[in-house]
DNA sequence: CTGAAAGCGCTAACAT
DNA sequence: ATGTTAGCGCTTTCAG
């Protein structure tokens, strides 16, 4: 067994509620004593019982963020960067994957930790409702990241869809395409998408805009579906409609970059020129982009002010010692910039 | 505060311990009266504190594989087969970064969580020495990935470092290749290498063996090195070897994939043709290698398997009730596959 | 300035 | 078949 304070404390000659205070340098401990104290515990080898603190104090340190993937790479330097944040304050980040690949078991799988052994939790939600959120947050804090019900009942930080994707179709406008497709986006008309918040509806309504602006109309022709935002997924719808001959597009914004990179290989293998036949963009601005060959132009997110904001906004109610869904929830959307790479540079 | 055992078991009209019993399925609780106290418990949307039950039973249920950085492609595949793994024995399993960017501060990131609220890590260890594992691991079971001290006191799981750089080498050679360049390690006679247990070395050993069998001799002239193995760093490497015309290879050899896409990326830029030119190939395996342009060639080492040995060695670790190093700790290399895309296909 | 003691919520002997 | 009870290791009043 590892030793404990008690052990400790009986080594040191004085009482555990002294090893206590003496570690965690608590002033009532005259400076010698401590002194002493902490000496014969680093001698020892010991280390605090982090459930037993927990159990007492009701607080782990340890927050969590919880994502579809661990392996896709907008979530993976999301976490990377909320790992980060949470060192900076002191406190640790771990990561949990919440997708096994077969569906369903997302709920079971969040049921089982994220409100239980850490002090509150940072959320992809994904196809959750509110009342399955609030039901699994039972009581710790939850920060989600693009919150489907958009201006919820929770805190949420947010990636810049709309203005994003308007900045982006506008782009491929500006650099000449007359016929812009989207891939990873299920039509529907500006109206509806507006009632929607689900993160590809909030694009399209950018898209929407885009489209209107430039004096066009956005029609279902103009999209490409996907069933889920993988790469491969995406890779085999582009390289459908082009082999069904149904590819009348010469510039392409895709929902995310991991889409487009699925894209950008349909269309190489199709023996396609991007940009000069059909120039690319994608959002999110993961790290790969700028190697892919040819290198992805994007709406690259703060994904770093991303993490960061969850963080502080989960410790903020944590520090509160919020208990269910916030009363003035915070909701912080993070800036883009339009990066323009290979995959969408061409002269007028 | 949230509901407690107690609470469910004074609605219920029973006592704690029948509640805990029930919740759990003992056969001691009449199946009757445990469907009342189930039924109970959830109208109450009780679920158990774990921070408690761990304490109690000493055990959490959650295990850590900690890596340097969540944004690698390979570990976050490995991560991502970490958790299906986990899933499937029922338990779950959570991910920490380790490294902060900053130097020094894996151990003290280390230090806080690893071995606390978890009932066992898998560790990607790097620069750790034996000595600090023990200390860090306190008493819990620690399974290693690529172990430095290979064949150490510590149970570990490998990548086919030897024979999967052999392989690759030998692959370059077979398709023609006169001047094969390895991008990623630090030169070092072969019986020098021998001695090292580091992923580079053991990589460059496998090496040093193709060579020989091809009856060349691998001179530091052959290696191009590298500070750490990020895609930027082999960027950069590779470009400035060209720039200086110091760039005599019509093959590559990159000690992981992240270093080939970013020789890529260099070859690319300098008008070099993949694989005409200069053929390439990575190690690892990672999914993105399907989607550069052009795709990659591999050693595809089994990241699933390498996993899934993790977690049951660590599982069963956690079973035993390990303390410290094990009495025969166990060393488990997976298996590979040469896979040969664009990169280094051409006809001899 | 330090020690004694009461729990945090749960589990598992032991009693009933 | 169920209830009682004694802790798991720690924090934190409250006494001394």
């Amino acid at each position: 067994m590892a030793v404990t304070m008690r052990d400790v404390a009986k080594a040191a000659g004085v009482s555990p509620a002294s090893v206590s205070f003496a570690l965690r340098g608590d002033p009532r401990i005259k400076q010698e004593t401590a002194r002493h104290i902490i000496d014969v515990a680093n001698r020892m080898n010991y280390s605090v019982n982090i459930t037993a603190k927990s159990l007492r104090s009701g607080r782990t340190g340890v927050i969590e963020a919880a994502v579809f993937q661990l392996d896709r790479p907008f979530y993976a330097q999301l976490l990377a960067g909320v790992s980060n944040a949470a060192f900076d304050r002191g406190i640790q980040a771990v990561a949990q994957q919440i997708s096994t690949g077969k569906v369903g078991h997302e709920k079971s799988i969040l049921e089982k930790v994220a409100n239980k052994f850490c002090d509150g939790v940072i959320l992809s939600a994904g196809g959750l409702s509110d009342a399955e959120i609030i039901e699994l947050s039972r009581g710790k804090p939850v920060v989600l990241l693009d919150d489907q019900s958009y201006q919820g009942p929770f805190d949420s930080v947010f990636t810049p869809c709309e203005n994003g994707a308007e900045a982006a179709v506008t782009h491929l406008f500006e650099i000449g395409c007359e016929r812009v497709g989207l891939v990873g986006t299920d039509f529907m008309p500006a109206d509806q998408a507006c009632r929607s918040m689900r993160v590809g509806d909030r694009r399209l309504i950018g898209c929407h805009r885009a489209f209107e602006r430039h004096e066009r109309t956005l029609t279902k022709a103009d999209t490409i579906q996907l069933f889920d935002w993988g790469t491969d997924d995406a890779y085999r719808a582009v390289s459908r409609r082009i082999e069904e001959g149904d590819f009348p597009f010469d510039g392409l914004f895709c929902m995310t970059d991991a889409i487009a990179f699925g894209a950008l290989r349909a269309l190489r293998e199709h023996g396609i020129g991007v940009p000069d036949d059909v120039a690319v963009i994608g959002f999110d601005g993961v790290r790969e982009g700028s190697y892919s060959a040819p290198t992805l132009s994007t709406i690259a997110v703060d994904i770093d002010k991303l993490a960061r904001e969850a963080v502080d906004i989960l410790c903020e109610r944590i520090e509160e010692g919020r208990c269910g869904a916030p009363a003035m929830p915070k909701h912080v959307t993070v800036g883009y910039e339009v990066l323009v790479r290979e995959s969408s540079n061409r002269t007028r």
